[in-house]
RNA sequence: CGGGGCGUAGCGCAGCUUGGUAGCGCGCCUGCCUUGGGAGCAGGAGGUCCCGGGUUCAAAUCCCGGCGCUCCGACCA
């Protein structure tokens, strides 16, 4: 018992606990987990195939979900002329610093530098520009699942690259009404499948004009709370206005003969996502993936003793193949790893659910699982195990939400004066609710005193009225400050 | 982009103060042995000491410059 504990230590030593040092927990966890190897590029990381396999699973959930809600993939080009890209003012304002360059091709300079997409906007509308003639192609419902680059000043795996992949999705539409419609659509559509198959509690909301999309007429958003307590943008949509048609010029022929702008939104949620899942699901064992974005649900980890050990072997891997196509299964019939070894792998890099297996349990009819979420193991008849095992991974992702909502709940406050805003960020960070009358300055007071940044302004405002944390103004809006990423 | 820490074998680190044969743990390879929470023994392989200059008879060590990682701030998904 005593050996057991001391080797527990000395396996928790790999990973920095979560309550010493968060941020180097983090990295610890991404890199005991192997999600990712840093690339010679600043800044830059190669996902590796468990950490891709994560994405692919965020990838098909809202894929899904682009799809039933009428829109179609396509692929625009990586390169940007730089004329197209200072068309909109706004909007090459806020990207221009952080552009990656063209220059040269094929040994020569070229005549007009290309930009690095930060993002595909202008490129898009160029093309929509041509596409779009009358009412009748309307709307435009265009996502892409691509790789973009923004020459950030300091990185963070997953949470800030200069490489990252997402999905933008840029739609055009006839009238205002509509592409405010879509803009909430999608919105409403990243929180359902962030809380749904992530199991991560969101907050959605307006982003107040500082903090909006640049070139954009709204953004909305849905901000999640981290581990560390500070708040994470999960997920931004943006009712685009016609800014972007009016300098893209581009018009349809509407129903009334009349030459109009189109109306225009985009959305994205990008591979920040997987930074979001370590840091509300993660413990001081590592990884812990909700199942339904787990690249591996289950994994079988055999105990079989030499004489028994083809035996053990066959059992296992009838199991498994039992259960393949239910859920993701493996089996780790690796010799050369003690199961010991292997719950520990396997628990580092976030498996929800374990199966071991061993003579004792094939004589009882039996196999023991173990759940990653609460370390409990149980142990159960091999009758109907598929059902069990199904159900268990349901309550697990289910439990993972509840656990990330309650510490949203207990991490949430109130303040109504900077003072207060101060102390809980000193003291417990998390969300923070607060009176905001809606001017810069206010909101400019906040952060330069504090720290705090307003996250959004809620869709959903509790009851009551409060004053403005800055100036006292009542009458004032609700909204959530926070430390951000 | 400012401030701090770090860069030595695949990983984690010691050595650097006070210059003189490059080390430890884990991992890796071979064999034996072993499997219910990171087993054991024996043998073995593995190094541009981040890069470039300089000082010196001699540099992982001292000096200058750069790059990268990381943390804290300013800017961003």
């Amino acid at each position: 018992m005593e050996k057991l504990s001391s080797q527990e230590r000395e396996f928790v030593k790999e990973i920095t606990p979560k309550s010493e040092d968060f941020a180097q927990w983090y990295v610890d966890v991404i890199r005991k987990a192997d999600l990712i190897d840093y690339a010679p590029v600043k800044g830059c990381m190669v996902i590796k195939p468990y950490g891709y396999g994560i994405w692919e699973r965020i990838q098909e959930a809202f894929d899904r979900r682009f799809k039933e809600t009428g829109h179609q993939n396509a692929y625009f080009p990586i390169f940007i002329p730089e004329s197209f890209f200072q068309k909109e003012a706004e909007h090459v304002e806020g990207f221009a610093p952080e552009v990656a360059w063209v220059t040269h091709g094929g040994g020569e300079e070229l005549t007009e530098r290309l930009a690095v997409r930060p993002t595909s906007e202008t490129l898009i509308c160029a093309m929509y520009s041509k596409w779009i003639q009358s009412w009748r192609d309307l709307p435009v419902l265009i996502n892409q699942w691509c790789n973009v680059v923004r020459w950030e000043k300091s990185t963070r795996p997953f949470l800030r690259t200069t490489e990252f992949l997402w999905q933008e999705g840029h739609t055009a539409h006839r009238t205002e009404e509509e592409a405010e419609e879509e803009a909430l659509r999608m919105l409403e559509v990243y929180r359902e499948r962030v809380e749904n198959i992530l199991a991560i509690p969101v907050i959605a909301g307006q982003k107040t004009e500082k903090e909006k999309f640049a070139g954009a007429l709204r953004t909305y958003s849905i901000e999640a709370l981290m581990g560390d307590g500070r708040a994470l943008q999960a997920g931004t949509s943006h009712n685009l206005g016609q800014h972007f048609a009016k300098v893209f010029d581009i018009t349809f022929l509407d129903q009334d003969d009349q030459l109009k702008y189109v109306w225009q939104t985009s959305w994205g949620v990008s591979t920040r996502l997987i930074g979001a899942l370590i840091m509300v699901h993660g413990d001081d064992r590592g990884l812990v993936l909700p199942p339904k974005v787990a690249p591996l649900q289950v994994v079988v980890v055999p105990i079989a003793p030499r004489k028994q050990r083809e035996m053990v072997l066959a059992e296992a891997r009838a199991l498994a193949v039992g259960l393949e196509d239910r859920v993701q299964i493996k089996l780790d019939d690796r010799p050369e790893y003690t199961p010991g070894w292997k719950f520990n792998d396997w628990e580092m890099r976030g498996v929800p659910l374990r199966i071991e297996i061993g003579p004792r349990d094939i004589e009882k009819g039996q196999v023991v699982l173990v759940r990653r979420d609460t370390g409990e193991k149980t142990a159960v008849s091999r009758e109907g195990l598929e059902t069990r095992v199904v159900r268990e991974l349901e309550d697990i992702q289910a439990t993972l939400f509840r656990r990330a909502k309650r510490f949203m709940d207990e991490n949430t406050h109130q303040a109504e004066t900077f003072a207060e805003i101060k102390e809980i960020l000193e003291e417990r960070r998390g969300l923070i609710w607060a009176g905001w009358c809606g001017k810069r300055e206010c909101e400019d007071a906040v952060k330069e005193e504090t720290g705090a940044t307003i996250r959004c302004i809620p869709f959903e405002q509790p009851e009551g009225t409060m004053k403005c944390v800055c100036c006292g103004k009542g009458e004032s809006r609700k909204v959530v400050f926070a430390r951000a990423y």
